[in-house]
DNA sequence: ACAAAAGTGTTCGCAATACACCCATGG
DNA sequence: CCATGGGTGTATTGCGAACACTTTTGT
């Protein structure tokens, strides 16, 4: 009794004041030189835990991230080849932290790109839809997630956390409203640093202490 | 290339002051003689969707029942005739309008049956887990979900829906701050109907105000 | 001096919480 | 008349929302 599926990796993260999904180019039939989330066959004795972790490996270079499961498709149709089930992850990372690290190890993708998640062409089989999935759930579960400080850097301004919170939720928000509100979270330490190598007055750093935010939401 | 996967279907329920599952009985191996949630394979050009609303049905009796997708479980040695990845749907039911349909219609089960999620015996492959996440969905989204509802009859008191609420938190609520809130919220009818059949002072009735539940989500 | 973004307080209304007693009904 | 659950109000506190100007820095 054979069983094939596959998982499939979104991958987010911001920059330059956008959400933006790591895309890959296929380099294999079917749909070959198309943009999809990265993503390939599970093996026969493989976890598909282990197997998520490996094939977001070998499709972007990036090792060591978070996925969490977002949803399984099945569509008969979905794959030209016969019906193919897929376990689509989701992970969040900073962009600081792997800009230089995107870079297939297989052949089966050519390149992997950033596009921003409002910027993104027609995608092989259903990978649009399970973008919209991620980005959904990224917003439902917003207001208890730790998944603004894993899109940012460690230091962060205060700033760079409301334009997350902005995309996310497709909306702009009150500054000062915004400030009161994450400074009566709790969970933010102020620093004694501030940014560099702008051209205009430099903002506050600041941090989140993870044990308080744990505390929270135990 | 051969693809063979289950769908899995937790149904949940409330009745006698409690979240209840419906179970049943397997009457084929592997785990024959187990109880197990409700489930089977999906056939080869069969849509899931199209699938958990067959297997359901033959597997418990129940008919037009909404299920929504909970998780994908895919362990190597879930199953012990060898991997087979299944997805887990979860559904809602009013005990009062299922009760007499509860029986399964093929040979594979040899019964079906409620059981309080707290009195829960160990289950076939990994049903359990299946339990568990579906138990932390429901409570996870409970302040904007039509949930607590779609577990009631149409007409019920206001102490059952803090039952539910209360069953689904597992914590105690108070009554006033309770009604108060639910009067709030706008999307409660009052009705001038009343409990029958209990030996003391009978409640008063309540509707949902289905549009105006989905105007406040839309 | 100008451009660009940082940073800062108050008011108002509503919602969440804590808390205890009387009422209606059936047996 | 008793047992059982039904039904009700107030005070406090904290959060969400609306709203605009001054400060700092680099060029």
């Amino acid at each position: 009794m054979l069983s094939f599926f596959t998982v499939d990796c979104l991958i987010l993260t911001f920059h330059e004041g956008q959400l933006k999904v790591l895309l890959t180019e296929r380099n294999e039939y079917p749909y070959k030189d198309w943009w999809a989330i990265p993503g390939y066959f599970v093996d026969k004795e493989e976890e598909m835990e282990e197997a998520v972790k490996r094939i977001s490996y070998e499709n972007t270079g990036l090792k060591d991230i978070y996925l969490e499961q977002l949803a399984a498709l099945a569509g008969v149709k979905r794959h030209p080849e016969g019906r193919i089930l897929t376990v689509a992850y989701m992970a969040l990372v900073r962009y600081e932290e792997v800009k230089n690290k995107v870079k297939p190890i297989t052949n089966y993708m050519r390149q992997a790109k950033w596009f921003g998640v409002n910027d993104v062409p027609e995608l092989a089989f259903d990978h649009n839809e399970i973008l919209r999935l991620g980005l959904k759930k990224l917003k439902t579960n917003l207001s208890f997630s730790f998944a603004p400080f894993e899109l940012l850097p460690e230091k962060f301004t205060l700033t760079q956390l409301q334009q997350i919170y902005e995309s996310i939720l497709g909306e702009s928000l009150d500054k000062r409203n915004f400030r009161k509100k994450m400074g009566n979270l709790g969970y933010l330490k102020e620093l004694d640093e501030y940014q560099t190598g702008v051209s205009y007055r430099a903002a506050r750093l600041y941090k989140v202490d993870k044990r308080k935010f744990a505390k929270l939401f135990a």
